[in-house]
DNA sequence: TTTAGCACTCAATTCCTTCGAGTGCTAATC
DNA sequence: GATTAGCACTCGAAGGAATTGAGTGCTAAA
């Protein structure tokens, strides 16, 4: 079903206005707000838009309302990108100017960033270790029969696991150890190390095999339980909006939102695409049903490793989102490069 | 003012049952539930104890609430210890026993088991590096020029901190460094480590004095602009109570407890007693004016390093979160025991 | 000193009315 | 044939009056 022009050009005023004012929309405030058309044209059209599955009415005497569907639209081919000022250029690019105190810092500022900036809740994922390569490996006595592992990627990323060690290595072994991991697996990706490499051990580490399997995948798995996987921000801006006055509705979505293991899943989900953009029920997420979540990738090296997101109510000021988002990220990439700098 | 014990009873008993229904208490209501006075004594008592500031009425034909003087009484005088449940006691006895990865695991676990069981906010500050004693630091080489300063402590707590590098110094320099400053400073108080003996450096480092010095202090400073400081669960469950039934109200709640620079502080001073208890308008923080705070602090080694606590409505359970609080303090020492062993 | 009794208060609830933004339809107009 | 003016109609929101009931203070009797 086509929609003709003057259909299109109603349709993209009333999300407009939607977005703005989160109140139905009528025929008549689109008449007079510079739309050519009389209020009853309006109205003819608003009528047909509903029967296409475009517009809803919240009940008879009521304006119209964008549905998702009309959403879908407006995002994939009605919206004008909207150009952030210099002062918000300038403004998101402090965030990263004076951050430079490691991977970690940055992300957590991006997603500081992001919601101080959109007004909406952000979310940021710590970058896949997996797919970075190992720089360094140090593991660090502890007690006996304990020791601190730190890894290293090339991303700049590091991460601590405490791993059980046999007591009769010493402090000096395991350093000995440390040197060896490092220079043999050095620029391997962290998640072929554990799985191919194992066998290939040889001269100092043969001997201790057993030991040095078990200390490579346990990093590995320690990944996926880590509890910074995700950096959130600007949680309660979502109590702003007029859609979470009811705290029922607030409680729902700020559960969902804390449920980081959820929220890692989506956004390594959506770090293969440069961007997305998902709508109300397309959302996995029971308490994102009236959310959209719109998310843009981050690279090191050319590689896709992680991205961010923001999410806000469906109706949502997706154009402005966007344009940040895309700032973000060239700022983001320039950052993390400035990490790696390949010797 | 002396309060004779009929007047107790009676306090006691509206506090009781308003920190059960969170509505006004009425004469006729104690009367029925078990008071041995008819509702007009009673009514004369309560009377009485309004004018003596220990009751209010939000209006004239409600019953009574406590005032914050009455919580006070309340806590200090009339509160009988509640008694924990052997599953209560079984349920968090299991939150600690399968967490020994770590100082930052079982902290962060405490924090989560803290707001499930009392259904409050828990909050969890992270042990105070700077009394800790220093057992090995190492320096993990990242890019020429920037480094990661990995610190171990007694208490099993791990830092991590990216630092610079003057140029000149290369990965075998920066381990025997490490493994100088370990040698020299091990068993050294964090905090005095970078005051007083940086001047006493002998041997190697004395050509890196320069390095060797802002290097430490860095670490010390950074502990404080750390972001791990403060482990936050259960925001949400805030929500739940009618007392946060309007979104204002939840979001003031909400951004207070999220300045985590305030809650540590807040947690800091309280680590230096056994318990806390704080009352509305007693908290410093603007957005808890409405709440209570209720701490306890944890040692490592007979010193108090960290406190933890929960933070409910003025209405809260003092008894039962007491009891709560005094029951993780038992199973978190002992944890954290284990994982200090002195060799 | 305690308590029964009673008049009084006032928030909360319910029911009604009014108001107005917005609609759909029809007939006149371009 | 498309557009628009006009009009009756709908229905939620806002406001007001009446009702209800839990709770009080006071007084007088036990």
């Amino acid at each position: 079903m086509e929609l003709d022009q003057r259909k299109l050009q109603i349709l993209r005023a009333i999300v407009d206005e939607y977005i703005l004012s989160a109140s139905p929309v009528g025929s008549k405030a689109l008449s007079k707000g510079g739309m050519k058309w009389s209020s009853a044209t309006i109205r003819n059209e608003m009528a047909d838009l509903e029967t296409l599955g475009y517009l809803a009415q919240p009940h008879t005497s009521a304006g119209r309302i964008p549905s998702e569907k009309a959403y879908r639209l407006y995002v994939d081919q009605m919206m004008q990108r909207a150009h952030l000022s210099d002062e918000e250029s300038k403004l998101l690019y402090g965030y990263f100017r004076d951050h430079v105190h490691g991977v970690d810092a940055v992300l957590r500022s991006t997603a500081k960033a992001l919601s101080e900036i959109t007004h909406y809740t952000a979310l940021v994922m710590m970058p896949d270790i997996g797919v970075n390569r190992l720089r360094h490996l140090q593991l660090i006595p502890l007690t006996p029969g304990k020791a601190l592992a730190v890894v290293v990627t090339d991303a700049g990323v590091s991460q601590n696991t405490v791993i059980d060690v046999p007591e009769d290595i010493g402090p000096e072994e395991l350093d000995r150890i440390s040197k060896a991991i490092t220079a043999r697996f050095s620029d391997c990706r962290m998640s072929t190390v554990s799985s191919k490499l194992v066998r290939e051990l040889g001269g100092e580490l043969s001997q201790r095999a057993g030991f040095v399997e078990s200390l490579l995948s346990r990093l590995c798995e320690s990944q996926s339980s880590d509890r910074h996987m995700v950096e959130l921000s600007g949680t309660t801006n979502m109590l702003e909006y007029p859609e979470y006055s009811d705290v029922n509705k607030a409680k729902t979505f700020l559960a969902t939102v804390e449920q980081k293991d959820d929220m890692y899943r989506m956004l390594k989900k959506a770090s293969s695409m440069e961007f997305t953009v998902t709508i109300g029920s397309e959302n996995e997420q029971e308490g994102f049903q009236d959310c959209s979540v719109v998310t843009a990738s981050y690279r090191v090296n050319g590689t896709p490793v992680g991205s961010f997101g923001v999410i806000g109510p469906t109706r949502m000021d997706y154009a402005r989102v966007l344009s940040i988002l895309k700032n973000v990220q060239t700022n983001l990439s320039t950052v993390l490069q400035s990490f790696l700098k390949e010797e």
